[in-house]
DNA sequence: AGGGATGATTGGAA
DNA sequence: TTCCAATCATCCCT
């Protein structure tokens, strides 16, 4: 059975429909029971055409008779059905669209950021670890840190703000489309199918909104995080105490200046700098000392000297408060006029 | 301004 | 992961 079939089949209820009948189901029945001739369905869209032309309370008579017709439902879901299978249907397959990788890979960055999702260290404990190892004084990167986490967490706000905007938005105006539609199909075939698609319809129109609202908040993070980056290279020179202190242990363990984690961890706390900074500067001290030690050698001596003087006067005072103490014996530090050993 | 000094980064090896 | 080596980027002295 095609369609225009099923629909004429439909519409046999409505076959018969005089104007006198309209808005008397009782009557129609009574034709159909006693098997009066129907008329052709071209009769009542006649009818329904010549509504136009009709003055308007005629007319308004008349399409309150057609509405408050029993036959209403059926027809009505004839005219769904079909309109499910030609216009929707088609519109349905285009509109079927798989989840967009673009707001996907959005999404995981907002959350990788620390933007959206659950306040967490996320966006800012990166930036904790790129403002400590931005060097400087403490206070420099605890100043470029704070910063950072203030900017990041506004952006969080404005984009969370905004968010919820939208949603509400969008939930308001579902609802109202809803309710017209729902409203609007007690006069026109309208299925909760295709109330359904018109609410896809819209939350998709408004997450394409919302995609716009994460690629600007990507962006501003991309903005705030390169120029926080950036920042990070002006590097500052250790204070003189820092380098002092980290020189003074690399020339008295010049046999093996490998400090230890811990070792690494101590000087960080009596510099100011982080482990990492320890790291840095013990890598690029070694590769600089093997590679002229020639240029390194004065440095070398003053800190030997200086190591010498230290460990005296540890001895001496040592000495001084207990029984005669072996000299040197208070430090660990080693003469430090060798040559590194074979690991350089 | 130029150049050396120095802290940070990167890529590869162990 | 740690370290080396090369390199970059910036500081800072002359």
């Amino acid at each position: 059975m095609d369609d225009q079939t099923r629909m004429l089949t439909g519409l046999t209820g409505l076959a018969g429909l005089q104007q006198a009948d309209v808005g008397d189901p009782d009557s129609v029945r009574k034709q159909q029971s006693l098997g009066q001739p129907q008329q052709d369905i071209g009769d009542i869209l006649q009818q329904i055409m010549a509504i136009t032309d009709e003055s308007l309370d005629e007319a308004q008579a008349r399409k309150h008779a057609l509405n408050c017709h029993r036959m209403k439902p059926a027809l009505f879901s004839v005219l769904c059905e079909i309109k499910e299978k030609t216009v929707l249907s088609i519109r349905g397959v285009q509109e079927e669209d798989p989840p967009d990788p673009q707001i996907m890979r959005l999404d995981n960055m907002l959350l990788a950021e620390g933007v959206s999702g659950p306040e967490k260290g996320g966006g800012s404990a990166a930036a904790a670890a790129a403002a400590a190892a931005a060097g400087g004084s403490p206070t420099d990167s605890s100043i470029e840190h704070s910063d950072y986490r203030a900017k990041l967490a506004q952006i969080r706000q404005i984009y969370h703000a905004e968010l919820e905007k939208y949603e509400q938005a969008c939930s308001e105006f579902t609802n109202h489309v809803m309710n017209l539609l729902r409203e609007q199909s007690r006069t026109r075939p309208i299925s909760p199918k295709e109330i359904e698609r018109m609410v896809a319809i819209i939350h998709r129109k408004f997450s394409s909104i919302q995609m716009q609202l994460k690629q600007s908040t990507c962006e501003a993070v991309m903005i705030l995080r390169s120029r926080f980056l950036d920042a990070r290279r002006k590097r500052r020179n250790f204070n003189k105490q820092a380098t002092e202190v980290l020189n003074e242990y690399f020339y008295s363990h010049l046999s093996n200046p490998y400090p230890s984690e811990e070792a690494k961890e101590e000087l960080a706390k009596k510099c100011g700098i982080t482990v990492s900074q320890v790291s840095n500067w013990f890598g690029n001290k070694r590769i600089r000392y093997k590679k002229n030690i020639g240029k390194f050698q004065e440095e070398a001596n003053l800190y030997a000297v200086k190591t010498a003087v230290d460990a005296a006067n540890v001895s001496a005072q040592a000495s001084q408060a207990n029984s005669p103490a072996t000299p040197n014996s208070g430090t660990e530090r080693q003469v430090p006029l060798c040559c590194l050993d074979n690991k350089m």
